[in-house]
RNA sequence: GGUUCCGUCGCCUAGUGGCUGGGCAGAGCUCUGCAAAAGCUCCUACGGCGGUUCGAAUCCGCCCGGAACCUCCA
């Protein structure tokens, strides 16, 4: 199917075509700085990403070779890593009188920790195609940088390198995926770096001058060695480049990202590689917490770390931010995780009927055509979900055919190649003590006894042990409570 | 200050000028010793004030409230 995409660069939604004209899609997206434990704003960013490569599969046929970078070098990494640090753990070794080796050491830690969280919230590894580390391509952006000054965009000054955006604006655009005043943004901008000699306010760097006691490499531009590391933007230009090729089909980020970061990024790769960045431009809305930005100030800032110990599901959670339209702002409240898990479950329960199969009728039905369309059209999940939800409420599991059980079945297994928040398999038997059964029975023995304060005694008791008794027509069934 | 987005049933979320969107919560009924579960049914909302229109949640204006970016940010 023909999948349909907003796309920035254009403000518009446009027909998804590859660049290749095969089946093939590049897709390059803007990953975690590892300096602290993923935030569930960070986790919507990638849920994003992961959602989007899943429908570009799933629905759209694609093979989609999928980058995240991992940024370990930068302020905040720096400053973190840095001797003295509070934020340092044990578990990331010792730290040395060597910068280098220190930020590897403490963005190796929460890089680790990033992998687990977005594989807790239903992120596959084996779906990524790379996931490279900044520190990891250092030359590659240092012979980007060599061609921008070469072409005459770029200028040395007090051992740092700059973009010159006068001398890019005099021949090519800026400013396409957000609209920039730039003679207001000139003039507004606050100089906070006054140890940066600029030709203008607007210029902003590729290469960081050694600062003592941080990180540095060593950097042969015309003829003189500048150590330093790179400026923040430069990474996603030389990576892209390298592994997936220029154009490439589809880069994805926050809204944040769109300036100053990406509009730098197109800037970068054009002065240097003379080449674009990619076909189409996709940004994710921000979320809030409680109606409010989440921030530390206002203690509405969490992590998924926070989330788990509180004892909340990840798949809730992932749940919950697909019910939401990815370019919306989303609300984020722990009533909605609520309502998400019984709305998760509800659908979970409905796929455990279809593969019951004591009992079947001679209806036939299909919902894949409404749910693949609604995500087709611009990742729209909560389109999607409303139809699976109105399916449920008008199907009844006991009427539906055979053949029409099994056909469903491989549907929601590829709404969950989607989703992938549900089981697609019969409910697990589970494995009940021997004691808790014994409970059971006695308590039955006491109802048909009509002694119901004894029955109720057990009950309780059964519940005592995490056990949730219910009663059928014929007998009863016990399942292990939840949480 | 500049640029932009958003206010939808108790809560969360879709929404294409006309036809009771979906989820959660809640209510009623069936079942039941009670409860739980399950099944059925109910719950017609669009921030305020004007305007355009035969007709506005949807278009326009103003106001109120929230948010984002402009500076590191997902």
């Amino acid at each position: 199917m023909r999948i349909r995409l907003y796309n920035t660069l254009t403000k518009s939604v446009e027909d998804f075509v590859p660049v290749s004209g095969t089946s093939s899609v590049k897709m390059y997206t803007c990953g975690p700085t590892v300096y602290n434990y993923a935030h569930i704003g960070n986790i919507r960013s990638f849920l994003f990403a992961d959602l989007l490569q899943r429908v570009l599969r799933t629905v759209g046929n694609y093979d989609v070779q999928w980058v995240m970078n991992i940024t370990d070098i930068d302020d905040k990494t720096i400053r973190d890593s840095a001797i003295g640090s509070e934020i340092w753990k044990k578990e990331m070794g010792e730290q040395t009188d060597n910068p280098n080796e220190n930020i590897a050491k403490f963005t190796r830690f929460f890089e680790k920790e990033f992998i687990n969280d977005i594989t807790n919230t239903g992120i596959e590894q084996s779906h990524f195609y790379n996931i490279p580390r900044a520190t990891e391509y250092i030359s590659e952006m240092q012979d980007l940088i060599r061609r921008i000054c070469e072409n005459g965009f770029g200028y040395v000054s007090e051992g740092s390198v700059y973009f010159s955006l006068s001398a890019w604006l005099r021949q090519s655009e800026y400013g396409r995926l957000f609209a920039v005043d730039i003679e207001h943004f000139r003039a507004g901008v606050r100089i906070d770096a006054d140890e940066y000699d600029r030709e203008s306010v607007s210029d902003f760097v590729l290469w960081k001058a050694r600062k003592e006691g941080e990180p540095y490499w060593d950097f042969q531009i015309s003829d003189e060695n500048v150590t330093g590391r790179p400026g923040w933007h430069i990474e996603c230009s030389a990576m892209g480049h390298k592994i997936l090729g220029l154009p490439f089909d589809i880069h994805t980020g926050g809204v944040d990202l769109r300036f100053p970061h990406h509009e730098d990024e197109i800037a970068q790769s054009k002065a240097g590689y003379g080449l674009e960045t990619a076909n189409f431009w996709c940004h994710h809305e921000f979320l809030e917490v409680e109606g409010k930005k989440m921030s530390k100030s206002l203690g509405n800032f969490f992590t998924l770390h926070d989330l788990m110990e509180k004892g909340y599901d990840p798949m809730d959670i992932r749940f919950l931010m697909l019910s939401v339209h990815y370019a919306s702002v989303m609300n984020f409240t722990f009533s909605g995780i609520e309502s998400a898990q019984k709305a998760r479950k509800r659908i979970q329960d409905f796929i455990y009927y279809l593969f019951d199969t004591t009992q079947f009728g001679t209806e036939n039905a299909s919902i894949k055509h409404e749910v693949f369309e609604a995500l087709a059209d611009n990742l729209h999940t909560p389109k999607a979900l409303e139809h699976i939800f109105s399916f449920i409420n008008q199907t009844d599991t006991k009427q539906l055919s055979q053949e029409s059980k099994e056909s469903l079945i491989e549907e929601f297994r590829q709404f969950n190649n989607i989703f992938n928040v549900w089981e697609i398999a019969p409910k697990a038997e589970e494995i009940i003590p021997q004691e808790v059964i014994d409970l059971a029975e006695q308590r039955i023995d006491a109802k048909k006894n009509k002694n119901f304060a004894e029955s109720d005694r057990l009950r309780n008791e059964i519940v005592q042990k995490g056990y949730l008794i219910k009663d059928t027509k014929d007998g009863y069934t016990l399942e292990l409570s939840e949480r």
